[in-house]
DNA sequence: AACTATTTATAAGT
DNA sequence: TACTTATAAATAGTT
């Protein structure tokens, strides 16, 4: 390495990719967690804006940064202020299970009701492949968005929250057929346990990029546009 | 101000203390918060670890950025704080989330250089859609699955969590695009308030069924189906 | 942990 | 809100 007189050859540009040796990922991740920190240190300082970080290291060990504490800003953020103790993780598990289950569950209702109205069809006789070409067509003809379809950068904010809870559906319904085959995942430290769901057979399902629409502008893209 | 020649004195050094003009503070925040969740971003990417931020602009605004959601993050959070496990299993227990972390994190760098090679393959005039053709047969003959096209009957328990949790990273991505174009969605009740994300540059993303996987077979279909 | 040469973030201006 | 520019700050590779 020609350094030319140089000590080192300071700081070089990296590609923001996985960082595949162990050691220097513990490293940077350490180094990293620590400039984030002392971003959202100065932040909150100049701003006067409460800011609470939870970052989980490669090995899986948790940490945190909370301005003022971790738990006062969760359980703001959580709409609890419960500004007596400053530590109850319990009470805000609580309250986001809570919350994740009732949305999960109108999900769950919507696409139930969409079924219900394919199956309808079905039995009188015609194909699913027609059916679920004119679910989709008539969606597109009043507006309507499913999430299978979305183009994201045409649909109007409220459609995007739309696009995004049937996601979760989906994502929830996904993560209960999985334990459905898979009922030895009795950790109780993530989030395998969804609620019941109408998913309960699928036979195959296939994404597919549509192509046409997923061109890309002259700038290309940045490092972590994923 | 004497530039003596140069067009503007660029960044200049600042203490870290409250600025009191109100529109430079709000700017400021802005500015910054973008630079955080772009450091927790590449935090999370390099290393592979989970990372959720919550902050509150100056006026009272809830902001948050997740990966691969504030929630999750959230939860597993608090999951770790409530439980206060035994210590013996804490270390197994670390070791598990670390081999889940590694799976999900291959996955996601497959699906990386996959897109980072359409992007480069579309630059040099090939058709999306011959290229995306391309690459899922040639992870078809290799037996690799790639989230969008899973077919879940076929999948291993191991596989079905690596595409569930593939799912919740881009619902995640998804949900934070979505908040960045729409940053007037003040719901406190609901997840609507994520901002900035790993994905930058999605021109449009469409999603569609491949109808002819999705066949159903001769004897009809059961009751519940999906 | 410390050291530097670079890359990256950003304050101020437009 | 987005872009520009010059400078301050962060950090990759090394010791």
């Amino acid at each position: 390495m020609d350094l030319d007189g140089r000590k080192t050859r300071g700081k070089q540009k990296i590609q923001i990719k996985k960082i595949e040796d162990e050691n220097i990922r513990l490293i940077t991740f350490s180094k990293r967690r620590s400039g984030i920190y002392k971003k959202a240190c100065e932040l909150s300082t100049l701003c006067g804006a409460q800011i609470g970080i939870v970052v989980f290291s490669p090995t899986g060990k948790p940490f945190s940064f909370g301005q003022p504490t971790i738990m006062a800003v969760l359980e703001r953020y959580c709409n609890r202020n419960i500004s007596k103790q400053p530590l109850d993780g319990d009470r805000v598990q609580q309250i986001l299970e809570a919350q994740r289950r009732e949305r999960i569950q109108e999900l769950n209702q919507t696409l139930d009701e969409t079924l219900t109205r394919l199956m309808d069809e079905k039995k009188r006789g015609k194909s699913l492949a027609q059916l679920i070409k004119e679910t989709r067509a008539g969606k597109a003809a009043r507006g309507e968005v499913s999430w299978w379809e979305a183009k994201i950068e045409e649909l109007s904010p409220p459609q995007l929250e739309q696009v995004s809870e049937s996601l979760e559906q989906f994502y929830g319904d996904l993560t209960n057929h999985m334990n459905q085959r898979n009922n030895d995942n009795q950790n109780n430290n993530n989030n395998s346990n969804i609620v019941g769901s109408s998913i309960s057979s699928w036979e195959t399902l296939n994404f597919d990029f549509n192509i046409a629409d997923f061109d890309i502008g002259s700038g290309g893209f940045p490092d972590n546009w994923w």
